[in-house]
RNA sequence: UCGGCAGUAGCUCAGUGGCAGAGCAUCCGACUGUUAAUCGGACGGUCGUUGGUUCGACCCCAACCUGCCGAGCCA
């Protein structure tokens, strides 16, 4: 027996010929005299028969004893058939099932809960939905360190153990370091990736990052994979452009290397295309408060927000409600620059116009999605931010060295943060992000 | 941490103060074009846990556990 296999996302190139293909079979239905065999390796999907007068009458009784999940190797005629689901089938000649399944398959092409699923990840992935999320998820991570290279970026990784807490407010995991000390692990590469974009000019972070929230929501996990591109010089406005450039990078290059899994999902691409040509709309704190106001009191609101949602006070927060009724009146990203630096963290600059402003930005996808973006132009002058420090209460100590970047060289330098599973979650259309990552780490889940 | 909902067969769920149910899955049988096939049969239960009310509790009450959804926090 040889090991070589024709994947099955090529077999469109073999109609007409014979081929042999290692694979699992995720579904069966029979006949009698006629099996079909749903078949799948992890490239693609596809439908097999077994006709009985066309085979031995062991290969029909091994086909027709096969259980869902079992590895089997097939050898058959590629044939092109409009009754097939993706126009090509495999008529099987030979087949040999590499090992009886130990017990029964847990998944079965039934409707089951999240629970239950997510219970069974190491397994469910090998199904369509996992399959074709995870494969838009791939596609997007590798146009982040495509897009980053052609802008010039060098990829540079922080730390994930850090000494204290960089934003001072969020909670950390905490590490026990040989019983001496402790460490932290780390909720963002910020800092260190400002070290970085004054060492090179244009860096960025992608690694995962940890956040000991006790959130249980759609748009949160523990641990996270996050992308955080820091630019020295760079000023708040270079960094909402360099943003959106970002985004509609990435949509573009889902819509054109993912169509099939786009389409096993059952994504609209209508409302995703929109934010693949840019062109995204910018408004002010101010102005998104005034639009969100206006919106509930006309009661336009989404139908997944709740009729008694309140309007935001000057100097609050925007919260999750809020951000779906912005995302709504936009069809596609939104920034929303220009926060009350009281709400906002230390290190970012004011605005020179209103100093009760910070230059930052948040970005929120459309459609419920949500904050996908947060960035800033980061304080370059040593004084104030040393001042900002103290008024925190954070330990000046521990940011020494990041006062240095500001003693030696200091430039105006702006970055942000984007969340992948987010990212994800919005461009592949699924309505929470623990399915955007291979292994969901939660509050309430840790196996597998 | 707060609010809402839920926990019954492997899965998804129905159920009623008085014999524990269905569909699917699994196994056996029939069927040459199935797409969550169909038809017949079989197998399958600590009704989340503990305590209470009652002649009798899966059902009513209390506490607890677990999960889901939402909020806050954020990406």
């Amino acid at each position: 027996m040889t090991s070589t296999s024709t994947p099955i996302h090529d077999l469109k190139a073999h109609v007409g010929e014979t081929v042999t293909l290692t694979a699992w079979l995720t579904d069966k239905s029979g006949k009698g005299k006629i099996q079909f065999l749903k078949l799948r390796d992890g490239s693609g999907f596809v439908q097999a028969t077994v006709f009985k007068n066309d085979v031995t009458e062991e290969v029909f009784e091994a086909a027709r004893r096969l259980s869902q999940e079992q590895a089997v190797r097939v050898t058959g005629e590629v044939r092109a058939d409009e009754r097939a689901p993706g126009g090509v089938e495999l008529a099987v000649r030979d087949l040999s099932p590499y090992a009886e399944n130990a017990g029964e398959y847990p998944i079965t092409p039934k409707e089951h809960g999240i629970e239950f699923l997510l219970d069974h990840r190491h397994v469910w992935l090998r199904h369509r939905r996992p399959w074709a999320i995870l494969r838009v998820r791939d596609c997007v991570q590798r146009a982040v360190t495509d897009f980053f290279h052609q802008e010039g970026f060098v990829r540079f990784d922080a730390p994930f153990f850090t000494p204290n807490a960089a934003e001072g407010t969020t909670e950390l995991f905490e590490i026990d370091l040989f019983g001496e000390d402790k460490a932290y692990l780390s909720q963002t590469g910020q800092l260190h990736a400002e070290a970085g974009a004054l060492a090179f000019g244009k860096v960025y972070t992608f690694g995962p990052t940890f956040r000991a929230e006790k959130s249980k929501t759609r748009r949160h996990l523990l641990e996270f994979w996050m992308i955080e591109p820091e630019v020295a010089p760079a000023t708040h406005t270079d960094n909402m452009a360099l943003q959106e450039r970002f985004v509609s990078f990435l949509v573009r290059r889902a819509l054109e290397e993912c169509q099939t899994e786009l389409e096993v999902l059952g994504r609209d691409l209508e409302k995703l295309r929109p934010a693949a040509s840019g062109n995204y709309p910018r408004v002010t704190y101010t102005g998104a408060l005034e639009i969100i106001r206006k919106h509930i009191e006309e009661g336009d609101l989404p139908p997944n927000v709740q009729a008694d949602v309140q309007p935001v006070e000057w100097g609050d927060d925007l919260g999750a409600p809020h951000e779906t009724i912005l995302g709504y009146h936009f069809d596609r990203p939104v920034i929303v620059e220009k926060y009350p630096a009281a709400i906002k963290a230390f290190y970012m600059q004011p605005d020179p116009e209103d100093p009760q402003l910070a230059l930052c930005d948040d970005m929120i996808a459309p459609e419920g999605y949500g904050e996908i973006i947060g960035g800033s132009e980061r304080i370059h002058d040593y004084e104030l931010l040393r001042a900002r420090i103290e008024h925190e209460g954070l330990p000046l100590s521990a940011f020494e060295w990041y006062l240095d970047l500001r003693r030696f060289g200091s430039v105006p330098h702006a970055g942000f943060g984007m969340g992948l599973e987010r990212a994800v979650a919005w461009i592949t259309g699924i309505d929470h992000i623990r399915e955007a990552i291979p292994f969901p780490r939660m509050l309430t889940r840790m196996v597998p």
